[in-house]
DNA sequence: CGCCTTTGACCCGCGC
DNA sequence: GCGCGGGTCAAAGGCG
C-alpha cells in the first residue's frame, strides 16, 4: 500500500477534496471492522444534521448506525456506493427514537483531516488505536448544551480516505454564514 | 481575556 | 481481579 503523502496532490487546504475527475470510487470494505454495525446510507439526512457538505458528496460514502442504549446493534451492514438520492442498499435514516444513539460515518477521499462541516468543534482527546498507525481524534460540538460528538481518523487500509463519525443530533442550527 | 489544543492520567467495560 | 483497549477529563500552555 502506498504511503500517504500529504504533499503529493494539488488539492490541499480549506474544504478541498480530490478533483472530481480523479475517479469516483469510494469502495466499501466489506471486511472492515470499523463498519460493523453500520449500514450504507442511501440518502442524505437533512442538511442541517448531516454535518457534511454537498461538495464532498462525490468523494464520500456514508454509513449509518443505530445503537440501542443497552448496547445492542440494530442494523446489519450492507454495501453500495452513495449516489445522490438513489435508492439502493437500504431504507435510509430513521427518525430518532428514545433509547437510541444515532451514528453516521462518512468515508471521504480527502487530504485534510478535519472536513469543514460548518459547526464549531472543540477537540477533547486523541488516541492511538490498535491495528492502526493513525491517531483517532475526538471532538465535541462547541455550542452550549449541544452534546454532539465526532471522531476523525484515517482509514487504516487506505490513508487517502478520512473517516468521520458523528454521534448525536445538534440542538441548534448550523451557523448561517456557512 | 476567552477561547482553543495538547497531553498524560483517569475511568470503565469486558474477557480471561 | 487484573490488564487491555477505548473514551474522557482537566491542567497547563498557546494564540488571537
Amino acid at each position: 500500500m502506498d504511503a500517504y503523502d500529504p504533499m503529493s496532490n494539488e488539492s490541499y487546504g480549506y474544504r478541498s477534496v480530490d478533483s472530481p475527475d480523479n475517479n469516483y470510487d469510494v469502495p466499501h470494505q466489506q471486511n472492515s471492522e470499523f463498519f460493523d454495525n453500520f449500514f450504507v446510507l442511501d440518502e442524505w439526512m437533512n442538511e442541517d444534521q448531516a454535518s457534511i457538505v454537498p461538495e464532498y458528496q462525490d468523494h464520500t460514502l456514508a454509513y449509518a448506525s443505530t445503537v440501542f442504549d443497552d448496547g445492542s446493534p440494530s442494523i446489519g451492514s450492507s454495501s453500495s456506493p452513495l449516489q445522490g438520492n438513489s435508492n439502493v442498499g437500504g431504507t435510509g435514516m430513521r427518525q430518532a427514537q428514545k433509547g437510541r444513539k444515532e451514528k453516521v460515518a462518512f468515508r471521504t477521499k480527502s487530504q485534510v483531516e478535519v472536513l469543514d462541516d460548518g459547526f464549531k468543534w472543540r477537540k477533547y482527546g486523541k488516541k492511538m488505536v490498535k491495528n492502526s498507525p493513525n491517531p483517532r481524534n475526538y471532538y465535541r460540538c462547541s455550542a452550549e448544551g449541544c452534546s454532539v460528538k465526532k471522531r476523525v481518523e484515517r482509514d487504516v487500509e487506505d490513508a487517502r480516505y478520512v473517516i468521520t463519525t458523528y454521534e448525536g443530533v445538534h440542538n441548534h442550527q448550523r451557523p448561517s454564514n456557512f
